[in-house]
DNA sequence: TGTACATCAGTGAACGCGCGTTCACTGATGTAC
DNA sequence: TGTACATCAGTGAACGCGCGTTCACTGATGTAC
């Protein structure tokens, strides 16, 4: 009857009630492992959270609403995976090292997230497409600003620092992608990813000091 | 009752089914404008060829094999383009400007074959998507043949070929998507996309010249 | 603290609908003689 | 060329199923006094 196991009457109303709305989010996730957020059910997603069809509507008015929030929940991830990355050394080298290593942990540790935003991402026109759209690029401008900070970029117009921070975070996202393409527990060819993730933006930052801004 | 307005009796039974098949990759492709494949129902892509939906299994035995026929169809369009890009001219800045003007129009020409391979590539784990991914992989792999005849890149090492390879051909994807998103007929949207696109793959080559190989 | 009432997360029956697939069929096209 | 039969793309009825959504409900939690 309840979907958390718990001594019932030690929590509010209002406690339940969020945890059923986990519940329904961590759900929908799970279900996402191999397809699309398109082909999911709101009767399906309820069956597994364990409450009843009806009872959907007391937390989201649509399985759109629930795409929405599972999004934002993912937002949180990729800040938190910044804030890691923001405490790094910032040697140039050292630099690409630390970001693939903070990608490879936050990937790893949240494989549904990640999944959940490169595959919806280019899925459709919807609420969920489009609001990952959004992010994608509040992160991308973020990046761009980190980067102006650098030597090398301090010089460099706006919008080459955008195509700059643009290049870095379309490479990052084929990471991700080939990571969560990896057979679990192959530790070789985790390897061999992160060996080209290094390589791919050591290929993109190799130019950057031969680069002539706004050209 | 029949898919194909004609004069009935003049074309062969044989003829006549190939444009029942070619009815029905037609409306699923139409249908793909704004939906994934995985929401595409046989009935509806069926009503819009015209025929029975019992009669679509004369021509495939599931949605997915008419996917995977759609793929084929894709790469068909793919192949014409990389035609196309290799009787252009040869040096570096040309380079640039001719690929970037033979995506254009190739993308404009077939506009669903494009929207359809860039929405599917990432959309699950079924036929179609797997499908895509062979598909793209030859695709940077003949890439990588053709930059190997380059003089800066004759004596890189295979697997930084491949690199390089896959660096262009996922910044093309991410142009393939900026000019679907691009609303019909806005000439100076187009402009903008294909400026990037250039900037881009500058951005990608400047650094080629001083890129040690194998490092 | 105890009582009476309000709130509201979750229930369960019911609905009409589009789905994929089966089956026996029709009638035009194709083929053997 | 004409006839008899075979092939087979497309038809239409029927099926059981899961879907989203409605509605009146239950009973535990929360609140006012």
């Amino acid at each position: 009857m309840n979907p958390a196991e718990e001594p019932a009457s030690s929590v509010s109303r209002q406690e339940r009630k969020q945890r059923t709305r986990q519940a329904l989010l961590d759900a929908a996730l799970e279900l996402l492992a191999d397809r699309g957020f398109a082909s999911l059910s709101l009767r399906e997603v309820t069956k597994r959270a364990g409450i009843v069809p009806t009872a959907f509507y007391r937390h989201f008015t649509s399985m759109d609403e629930l795409g929405v929030a599972l999004v934002e929940e993912t937002t949180r991830t990729l800040r938190g995976m910044i804030r890691s990355a923001r405490t790094e050394p910032v040697s140039h080298l050292g630099m690409i090292d630390a970001s693939v290593n903070t990608l490879y942990e936050h990937v790893r540790a949240h494989e549904d997230h990640f999944r959940f935003v490169t595959r919806e991402r280019y899925a459709g026109t919807g609420p969920v497409a489009r609001a990952i759209g959004v992010e994608l690029r509040l992160f991308s401008g973020d990046l761009a600003i980190d980067l102006a900070r650098f030597d090398y970029l301090r010089a460099w117009p706006t919008e080459d620092l955008h195509a700059l921070a643009d290049l870095i975070v379309t490479a990052m996202l084929a990471t991700v992608v080939d990571l969560l393409e990896v057979r679990p527990g192959d530790r070789e060819a985790d390897r061999r990813t992160l060996d080209l993730a290094r390589k791919r933006l050591r290929m993109i930052f190799v130019g950057v000091p031969h680069w002539r801004p706004g050209a």
